[in-house]
DNA sequence: ATAATATATTTAACAGTGTTAAATATATTA
DNA sequence: TAATATATTTAACACTGTTAAATATATTAT
C-alpha cells in the first residue's frame, strides 16, 4: 500500500510548495502583498487549486506562522552558549528573543497580533495557568523562580506575564518606529533587560 | 468675501461626513471592513467623490486616527479627580490610559501600529529626546522625576520609554487575547501598574 | 443677463482581490 | 475495460481601490 503514502507525500509537498511561495512573498514584499493569485502564478498552477490544499488564504498564513513560531521557540530552547548564572541566563535569553524577533519583523508582528484561535493556541500568554502550556512563559517562570525571593507560583506567573508583554511591547514599538537608530535601539533593549531582571524581579 | 468661507466650511463638513462614516464602520464592523464604496453608499455619493476630499483610503484612516489620538491625549491631560500624591497620580494615570485604550481596541491598535510618517509624528515614543515632543511621554517623565531618586534626564526618559512600551505591550496582548476573563485582566493591570511604579521606578 | 471659469459630482472603466461551482482531465481501483 | 476517486482548470461572482473623462452645478467676470 505504498501508493497511499506516495499520495500523502505528494500532497504534503504541494502544500509546502504553496507555503514556500507565500513565505517568499512575505519576506520579499511584506505580508499584505500575499495573494492567492500571486502564489498560484509562482507555483505555476491556476488559483483555485490552492483551495484543494488549504481552506482559505488565512489558513495559509496561519500554517506558515505556526511553522515560524516552532522555529523561534526551538532556537530559544536550544539556547547554546548561554551562561550558567541564572541572572545572566535570563538576560541573555531576553536579549536573544528580542533580536530574533527584530530579524523577522513582519512575521513576528503578524504572528503575535493574530487573533485566530488556531494561532492563539500557541501564542497566548495572559490567561491564568499559562505557565504549564506555553513553553516561552514556562521558561520565564523557571528563570524567575531561580532569581526571585517570592515562592508564590501565582505571583511568579504574573511576573512572567508582565515581563513577557513588556518585552513584546518594546519589540513591536521598535518594529513600528523603524527610523530609530541602532544605538538607541541597543540602549533601549539593554535598559529594558536591566529593568526586567534587576528591578521587576529581585524584589 | 463670506462665500469663500462658506465653501471652506462646506468642504470641511463633507470631509467630516466621510470621516464619520468611516468611524461608524470601524466601531460597528472593525477597521478592515472600511471600504471607499461602503463610505460612499453611507453618505449617498458616488465613490470617486471621496478622492476629491482625501488622497486615498489610507489618508482617511490616518486623519481619523489623529482625531482619535487628540481625544485620548486630551482626556488624559485633563485627568479630573486624580489624587495629588505623585505616586497615586502616576498609578491612576496609567490605569486610566489602559482602560481607555481597551474601550477602543480597534482604533488603539491601528493607531499605534500605524507606521505612516504622518501618524508616527504623533505616536513616536522611542527616539532620544522624545520627552520634549510627545505629551504622553512628557507627562510620564514628569511623574517619574517626582518619584525617582535619579536626576539623570537621560535615564528618566529611558525609564519613561520602557514603561510606555511595557504598558503598550500589555494593552495589545489583552486586545489580542480577547477571551481572558475580566478578573484576570484586572489582576494583570494592577500587577503591571505595581511593577511599573513600585519596582521600575523608585530604585 | 450672458459667457467664461472654477468646483463638484458622476459614469465607466482598469486592474486587482478572495472564493465558488461546474467542467474536465488524470490517476486509481474494481 | 469500466467505474470511481482525485487533481486541476475555466468561468464566473462579488468585491476592492483608484483613475480619466464627461457632466452637472455654482461662481465670477463681462
Amino acid at each position: 500500500m505504498g501508493i497511499k503514502e506516495r499520495k500523502e507525500r505528494e500532497k504534503r509537498e504541494k502544500r509546502n510548495l504553496i507555503l514556500d511561495a507565500a513565505n517568499e512573498i512575505i519576506t520579499k514584499e511584506g505580508i499584505d502583498k500575499v495573494s492567492i493569485r500571486k502564489i498560484a502564478k509562482m507555483i505555476e498552477y491556476s488559483p483555485p487549486i490552492i483551495y484543494h490544499y488549504f481552506d482559505n488564504k488565512e489558513d495559509i498564513i496561519n500554517q506558515l506562522m505556526e511553522k515560524e513560531y516552532q522555529k523561534v521557540i526551538k532556537t530559544l530552547l536550544s539556547a547554546e552558549g548561554i551562561s550558567n548564572d541564572p541572572k545572566e541566563k535570563m538576560k541573555e535569553s531576553l536579549r536573544r528573543y528580542i533580536y530574533m524577533a527584530l530579524e523577522i519583523p513582519d512575521k513576528y508582528k503578524n504572528m503575535l497580533l493574530n487573533d485566530s484561535s488556531s494561532i492563539l493556541e500557541h501564542t497566548s500568554v495572559l490567561f491564568k495557568g499559562v505557565a504549564h502550556k506555553n513553553k516561552g512563559i514556562g521558561m520565564l517562570c523557571e528563570g524567575i523562580k531561580e532569581l526571585s525571593h517570592s515562592k508564590d507560583d501565582n505571583e511568579i506567573e504574573l511576573t512572567a506575564q508582565i515581563i513577557w508583554s513588556a518585552t513584546f511591547g518594546l519589540i513591536l514599538k521598535m518594529i513600528t518606529e523603524k527610523e530609530i537608530s541602532k544605538e538607541q535601539k541597543d540602549k533601549l533593549i539593554e535598559y529594558h533587560i536591566h529593568c526586567m531582571t534587576e528591578r521587576i524581579i529581585n524584589m
